[in-house]
Order: C-alpha cells, then sequence, then structure tokens
DNA sequence: TTTTACTTTAGAATTATTATAAACTAGTTT
DNA sequence: AAACTAGTTTATAATAATTCTAAAGTAAAA
C-alpha cells in the first residue's frame, strides 16, 4: 500500500492527514497481511517506533474514524480491552487463551450446514464463529 | 427449583446461605427458563424486588463465585459491560443489536459441516456461533 | 497571509470492575 | 446459650479502559 493509498484512508474517514494520523494509518495499513491490535499494542508501538509523541484521545478518535468509516473492524474476545482488526472480510477467528492470541480463519473455511431461522421480523445481519483453543 | 437447591447452588460454590446470596440465588435459579443478565441488571432488580441493600461488591462476588463453580457462564457481547447466561449447557446466540438483547440457540440448531484444524500443538476447546441480528 | 475549521493534547471525568479493611454474622465449640 | 472462629457484607478507595474538555496548535480555504 502507497502513501496516496493511506491518504484515501483517511481522506475517506474524514480524516485530515495530519502526522500522526499518517503515522497510525501507515502502520494499520502499510504491510502485507492483516493483523490484530489493541488501542494499548497500538501505543506502545507508536511509542517506541516514532520520535514525537501521540496523546492517546489521538490515537482513540483515529482508530474509532477508521472504524466507523469501515476501514477496521472490532472483534469481541473475553476480557477488558478491545481487539481492532485490519481484516475487513467477513472471517471467523481461533481464540488462544494462553497467549490472548487471534487467529484468523477464512469465512471459506467454515462451513455452516443448519442454522435456526432468524427470530420474527428480524433477519440475519452476519455469522460469527468464534473458536477458542486449548493446549 | 425449591428452596434445597438454592442452598445446594450455594454450598457447591463455596459460599455461606447469608440472606444477600439466597437472594440473588433465588432471583438466579428459581424459575423455568435461563437467562441473560448483567451486574447491572442484577443489582437493579434487587434493589427494586428487596427491601435490604445490597453492596454491589456482594453482587460481583456472588456471580462470580456461582460463575467458578460452573453455575453461570459469560457471553461475550459487543460492549464494556460482561454479560452472564444461566443457561450453561453449550450453546450459541442471536445477538439483536437494537434491542441489546441475547437470545439462546440450542447446540442442535447448528450444525457445522466444515473447519479448519487447529494451529500446531493447539487443540479446539468449543466453538462459538454469534449471529448478529438487523430489522 | 489571514482566516477558519479542524486537530492535538494533557488532564479530568466516566464507567465497569476489583481491592481493602472495618463491622458484622453463620456455624462451631464449649 | 455464650463464646469463638472463619467467613461475609459493606462503604469506600483503587484500578483500568475509555471518553470528554477546553486550550493551544495546524491544515486548508479564502
Ligand atoms: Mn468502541
Ligand atoms: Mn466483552
Ligand atoms: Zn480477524
Ligand atoms: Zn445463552
Amino acid at each position: 500500500m502507497k502513501k496516496i493509498d493511506i491518504f484515501k484512508k483517511l481522506r475517506s474517514s474524514g480524516l485530515r492527514p495530519t502526522k500522526q494520523r499518517v503515522e497510525i494509518a501507515k502502520f494499520l495499513f502499510e504491510r502485507d497481511k492483516t493483523f490484530h491490535f489493541t488501542i494499548e499494542s497500538l501505543d506502545k508501538f507508536l511509542a517506541k517506533k516514532t520520535t514525537f509523541k501521540f496523546a492517546l484521545a489521538t490515537i482513540y478518535n483515529t482508530v474509532h474514524a477508521f472504524k466507523k468509516a469501515g476501514h477496521l473492524s472490532e472483534v469481541d474476545v473475553r476480557g477488558k480491552k478491545t481487539y481492532f482488526d485490519t481484516n475487513i472480510t467477513n472471517h471467523h477467528h481461533f481464540y488462544d487463551n494462553e497467549t490472548s492470541e487471534l487467529i484468523d480463519i477464512d469465512a471459506s473455511e467454515v462451513v455452516i450446514q443448519k442454522i435456526p431461522k432468524a427470530p420474527n421480523g428480524k433477519k440475519i445481519k452476519n455469522i460469527e464463529v468464534f473458536i477458542n483453543l486449548k493446549n
């Protein structure tokens, strides 16, 4: 992903390309594989890898703007912190409780044969399969 | 569920049957159908339906003791509050985002045909299917 | 360049949860 | 039944994740 794409991500999220936001966007999107992160892990990375400061509020605001624009998704994990995902396709997860690690499962890897019909007046929006792992 | 069973629930959770705990246990277990709740909803019910006071810490402690003893389970729901479930069988959920309501799906209602194998050295502990609803 | 609207930031506020430690009580012992 | 002991409740403080605020700074428009 080129720098011009980073600007597009920002613009399409309603964000001006400030230096903080560009750094965040580069870290999130300028890579080959998608990944999962928390605000805390992102903050730690930014503190270590860049010279200037990032207020936590800036990180929260930027991540939420990306999420709102559909450039990030959120994953439900037991625990207190929110996990974000740069994989915005429909997909599923393994969760390794020992390491607190999320592993993607492509939607095509899961085939569901039978599912109940949605309650009256409701439709199915999406199905999330969460596979807990043990050793 | 009779009063004697309430005492068993408490005893098997390592809890003395105090009046607070008996009230909580009666509310949770003395009913025909299982249900989902948060600490907040439980607290509100107890405040409204009983005369004596419940410290929040007592509610948290009692619920956690039931969970640890296997009398309650926890459900991952997007959001900040923890949801508990008096249904401790393996089962799945519909989640109605409009009403923030969880609806049980019996394990037999879901048949999964294909699933990837667990990563090296890991085993599958359990599979949770979460179906998001829309109108 | 000046202006305007948006952005960053430090710190305060909020929310859910957990910890603390003093007052209280259930169950046991005498 | 009184005394004892271990467990319990409670108000309050502490912690952790997140959101809010408002002052100072910056990008883009005029
Ligand atoms: Mn959020
Ligand atoms: Mn959660
Ligand atoms: Zn993922
Ligand atoms: Zn349930």
